[in-house]
DNA sequence: TCTGGGGTCCTAGGACCC
DNA sequence: TCTGGGGTCCTAGGACCC
């Protein structure tokens, strides 16, 4: 615990669906939700004026649809959210070096590393000077919290929504802490505050009443004696910067559960691909496999084999999945399948083979060389393959970003039986209007997201740097060779 | 139209070792 | 002719978070 509220959590605002928000002018003022849009999607965002209808995340999109039938339902796009996210994380980091992000639109930042006096008075200066450099930058509000515990930072910036900004002051921590419902806490899920409830405890202080010991043998030792203390304000957690990556995994939920045995193998086998395409692109490699199974009535399964040593070889990781997959019994149907990797390292057993070979090369010419051949296997193209593949087909994915040779820059608004419907507007724009296409046009072509901040002509416009990659410097026409054009 | 996708941390039992 | 005690690794599951 700290003197002085030098912990600030920023929490940006309904962040994906003001993002889509800020890119469609047309939606502004609109209930937006943004979120799987098949049969079993669930919402990621919504709107604040799409929460009026009670859509929260979490729920189910159909339920959602029932409750709020007039908003705009969008595929997330994670490139963009993330583009804005650099920014944001970007001003963060100019406030101090010690910035933990917690996804790409919630951090901590610790001030006190930063330089910033320890006074109540100057935290608030820098948290108020942040939201207003997030909004010059990126168009968008955030929410800040402070205080002397990354706990109470969270629990202040959640009570500053939207767009505001609250300070707990040290020393006022358990009073206003005692009243709150035990979800208040982290940690504190549906399972937990029900063995709670079962005990007639349901206000945070409570659980300082019923006292360490009750607590432990109620939900455990390391989750007891952390929740008691979590209850009396008690947080010492640092604010960590940079935590490296523990596991790595991919997983899908099929529109129909899945009931022919050579599909479920098949999909295995894409999921282990397109798991090592996640793992090279981090530099990482693994050495638990891990296979995720959700059956038709939503029971869960893991199965796991740990190899001798890390790898980054599809081969290999794809065999261990196979095999994995083998031991599940999957009559009834399969709703889910994951493959994941962890014990993640920065090297691969290969790379020690090789080093070993190298090594021995050195002193007598034989043995390198079948070691190579080995790992050279191993780098197959399967996985960009299929993301092409992937971009192909959700070309028309709704909320997504098309250029037509005609009416120029706009978003798809919706698609089907052959046809697809575009609203031409951009960020900057006045709200646009709607035109429709066949699914085949030749003239119109996924595109790009446009800035959500508009770059000034002439005299060095100020929006940050962050906001204007490389992609959108120029006129984004010609594509980089690896984003996917019309095949 | 019930329930995503990507993570983290903890617990508990068995194997194995000293 | 009734049992030890840890420590570590592996596996499986569960809770929680955004």
């Amino acid at each position: 615990m700290r003197g002085a509220p030098t912990i600030l959590h920023l929490d940006m605002d309904a962040f994906y669906a003001a993002v889509e928000q800020a890119a469609k002018p047309s939606l502004r003022g609109k209930p937006v939700v943004v979120g799987g849009i098949g049969p079993r999607g669930v919402v990621a965002t919504a709107s604040y004026e799409a929460r009026v209808f009670g859509v929260h995340s979490a729920m189910a999109t159909g339920q959602a649809r029932r409750m709020c039938p007039n908003a705009a339902y969008l595929a997330p796009r994670f490139s963009l959210y993330r583009q804005v996210s650099d920014a944001v994380m970007e001003l963060l980091h100019g406030l101090s070096p010690l910035v933990e992000p917690l996804s790409l639109d919630e951090a901590f930042v610790d001030l006190e590393a930063g330089g910033t006096s320890a006074s109540t008075q100057a935290a608030r200066e820098v948290g108020e000077r942040l939201r207003r450099d997030i909004r010059a930058a990126t168009g968008l509000t955030g929410s800040v919290g402070l205080a002397g515990s990354k706990m109470l930072a969270k629990i202040a910036s959640e009570r500053a929504k939207p767009d505001g900004l609250v300070v707990i002051a040290p020393g006022t921590e358990r009073e206003l802490l005692a009243p709150l419902t035990v979800r208040t806490l982290p940690g504190v899920g549906p399972a937990t505050a029900e063995h709670l409830r079962r005990v007639g405890i349901h206000a945070v202080g409570e659980m300082v009443e019923a006292g360490e010991d009750e607590l432990v043998r109620l939900l455990g030792r390391a989750h007891g004696t952390s929740l008691h203390a979590m209850a009396q304000g008690l947080d010492d957690r640092p604010v960590v910067a940079e935590r490296d990556a523990k596991s790595v995994s991919v997983e899908d939920t099929f529109d129909v559960d899945l009931h022919d045995r050579a599909r479920v193998r098949s999909e295995v086998a894409r999921l282990a691909d397109r798991c090592v395409g996640r793992l090279r692109s981090a530099g990482r490699s693994g050495r638990t496999v891990v296979l995720k199974v959700r059956r038709y009535d939503f029971s869960t399964l893991t199965r796991s084999e740990t190899l001798r040593g890390p790898t980054d070889d599809p081969a290999v990781i794809r065999e261990a999945a196979a095999r994995l997959i083998e031991s599940v019994d999957t009559t009834g149907g399969v709703r889910l399948l994951g493959v994941g990797v962890s014990g993640l390292a920065d090297f691969t057993q290969e790379d020690l083979f090789a080093q070993a070979a190298t090594a021995e090369e050195a002193t007598a010419e034989e043995g390198a060389e079948p070691v190579a051949d080995a790992a050279a296997e191993g780098s197959g193209v399967g996985p960009v393959e299929e993301i092409a593949e992937e971009a192909g087909r959700r070309r028309w994915a709704p909320g997504h970003d098309v250029r037509h040779a005609e009416f120029g820059a706009g978003w798809v608004q919706g698609s089907g039986v052959g046809r697809v419907t575009v609203r031409f507007e951009q960020p900057w724009s006045e709200p646009g209007r709607v035109r429709t296409f066949p699914v085949d046009d030749p003239d119109l072509e996924p595109a790009e997201p446009l800035p959500l901040v508009r770059a000034e002509e002439g005299s060095g416009g100020q929006s940050s740097p962050a906001m204007r990659p490389k992609s959108w410097s120029s006129p984004p026409e010609p594509p980089p060779p690896d984003e996917a054009s019309s095949p």
